[in-house]
DNA sequence: AAGTGGTCTAGACCACTAT
DNA sequence: TAGTGGTCTAGACCACTTT
């Protein structure tokens, strides 16, 4: 478990993920602590006789980790802890769904509707013009997880409704194959709690607590497309994460 | 704003940075669309006049934004976007802070209780052992924003509330310094609504949609010794993100 | 066999910080 | 001035995928 304190070269483990082994290593068993400086990289090199480019890396990757901070000319440094720069994946979210083929999508509805001011915003659209409603649960083992409503522009110039289903297709989006025609977007996640329609979908309670998470996909012309939200009960879903150094960094 | 096709070694920016820039824009503009491969390292090399090593650091932070994927023997590809990979910071939270100097923290209680079966067990300590209770009330512009709740381990050998409170204190976790003592520890964010004492202290509505922002912190022993969590109204707070490429990523 | 990314060398020069 | 990290070169050899 202690990692040797040489580089073994004949290892499948590159020179440059033993080195940050060994240094995470130090950090972890508090051999040098936070606010401490690493030995520079040229002691590196020659300590554990690799060359400058390997070197820089190994410290790159604990950059990357958010576990040191480098400074030219002064040199590096272990970093504290700070909440602030934490970051949540949403990896939680996917695991809503469970294993592939457990998983279910119910069409709940598909429909033609007028945009009022607010949807006509939100995906830059004229009052008035006609948008794609679309409306989702997702059943994981006969359990309603989540429910997803959802606008999108109606392109008379394109098969309706398959195509533009496809473009986020649940499967798609959060785990399988996109398509091309999505550039990016936005994503929030709100607090809410559930409305009498979301408690009966869901199976739950209406005002029990739920996450919100709205999105805004956008074409390659930077035009919104989709504007909508899942939501999902409180207690089906968390998102965890770590600060400092954890085996999951392993 | 299109960046030249070459690369400038006069500009102040670092030959892989242009680079990086080079692509990017080749994929926001749909030149390079998801799915489709880059040119070689090899070409790229050729193309743009700059050494292997270059070209790879360049390579290996799109690969880390999350923008292509590579494989050896086949190739670099533009990913398609998924919402699985998606993350999210904790920055959002530290904006309840506000500018320096418009917060203020007031210590609602500070106690010594006796740990129950489930504070045992968050902190590793025998049932019945002394912890340290601690509730704060965080304030922005006269405004509460955030409620905290924490229990720490009551250690007889230090001088107690100064030292432990400091350890988690507010202002040093979130963007100050915090102490080397903690080594890290896990957080969750989980979706609740505010109870009577809580929707009080927050001036808010009993069983409005709040965030709780659970946390365990460890020492370099790997024990725990704090363990609490903040509690903010939903309608003050949401968390933001983006997928694909968009100007904050520049 | 040809092409691709993955690792690594052994230096170079530069920019910045400290003394 | 000495020491630090930041960038970059011009190759090398390896592992893997595809034809």
């Amino acid at each position: 478990m202690p990692p040797n304190e040489t580089i073994d070269r004949a290892s499948y483990l590159p020179a440059y993920a033993q080195l940050v082994n060994i240094l995470k290593d130090k950090i972890a068993s508090g051999e040098l602590r936070p606010g401490s400086q690493l030995p520079s990289e040229a002691q590196l090199c020659e300590r554990y006789q690799i060359s400058p480019m390997t070197v820089r890396r190994s410290i790159g990757d604990l950059v990357a980790k958010g576990l040191v901070t480098t400074t030219q000319g002064r040199g590096t440094f272990v970093k504290s802890v700070h909440i602030g720069e934490v970051s949540f994946g949403l990896g939680d979210f996917k695991g809503l769904f469970g294993e592939k083929g457990d998983t279910k999508v119910r069409l709940l509805g598909a429909r033609i509707v007028r945009a009022n001011k607010r949807l006509a915003r939100k995906l830059s659209v004229r009052e008035e013009s006609r948008v794609i409603n679309i409306r989702r649960l997702l059943i994981n083992k006969d359990v309603p997880v989540l429910f997803h409503e959802e606008y999108m522009v109606y392109d008379p110039s394109l098969p309706i409704v398959e195509a533009e289903m496809e473009a986020t297709s649940l499967a798609g989006l959060f785990s399988g194959h996109a398509t091309s025609d999505l550039k990016g977007g936005h994503l929030t996640i709100e607090a809410t709690t559930l409305d009498k329609e979301e408690a009966e979908l869901l199976g739950g309670e209406v005002g029990e607590p739920a996450f919100r998470l709205a999105h805004t996909f956008y074409d390659f012309n930077d035009n919104p497309f989709s504007w909508g939200w899942f939501i999902a009960q409180g207690k089906r879903l968390s998102f965890r994460t770590s600060l400092g150094i954890f085996e999951h960094t392993a």
